[in-house]
DNA sequence: ACAGCTGTATACTGTAGGCATACAGTATAC
DNA sequence: GTATACTGTATGCCTACAGTATACAGCTGT
């Protein structure tokens, strides 16, 4: 599944939403590309220690996004995406996030320095 | 409360994250100081259109935290707190968030230059 | 002491997450 | 063609949790 993903049972983020954000990641930074196969929902599953519906429903979420083609008996595909134009306001909802994802670190005592430096990479990482 | 708070009702994270997340941020940035008082949760409850004990939840997160201290009868205050040594495997944690969070970003359809703006800035502020 | 604020505790209701199980479409081998 | 073994789909159930209502209890002014 390109990758290991850890699902977290704990985390208040479900395990749809958490599998559904690490696919989006591999499917977005081009390591999933249009015309790859996904693993089956059942196969999905035992890897990650959950039930297949779990997988079926982050798939399905990911297929609302238009990101994957799900047809019945065929396994799931990724398909050809152009991106939606942005929503002007979106931007500030996303701030909104980053803000408090960052206050939470700082909170949790990662030194400025160090989460400076987690963003300067990512954002060189976005440009590249 | 120290600047509007905008809650979505309709988001999958909870209203009681939404406003600790919200007030953290104040208070990582400093714009809510040791010895300050938090709005009572009733107050807090109808500037936001929520039951006070909602924010009750909130409050009593924060205080888990060491951020706030609560008193039976008395208004929450900011408390002194100092930042508990960064447990190391913390960070990659947050760094899958805020990869997921990017890519959520641009599978939304917001420019890479956009984003990379967003995490640069971030990135200063969080310096300063 | 009293009135009016404060936060607290308990019970209730609705909703959503995850799982079990039965179903239905597709592809491949024969 | 049809059997079979794979795919995703649909329904129902159980549990946990978010949000609310309502009653309680501690401070602090007058």
């Amino acid at each position: 599944m390109a990758g290991r993903i850890r699902i977290d049972l704990d985390s208040p983020v479900p395990a749809t939403r958490q599998i559904a954000d690490a696919l989006r990641v591999e499917l977005v930074e081009g390591r999933l590309k249009p015309g790859d196969e996904l693993p089956s929902v059942r196969r999905a599953a035992v890897d990650l220690g959950l039930h297949f519906n779990t997988v079926a429903d982050a798939y399905r979420l990911l297929a609302a996004e238009g990101w994957i083609d799900l047809k019945h008996g065929r396994s799931a595909r990724v398909a050809e995406r152009k991106a939606p134009p942005a929503s002007r306001d979106a931007v500030v909802g996303y701030r909104q996030r980053l803000r408090a994802l960052v206050s939470q670190m700082r909170a949790d005592g990662i030194s400025s320095r160090r989460i400076a430096d987690e963003l300067e990479a990512l954002a060189k990482g976005v440009l590249s």
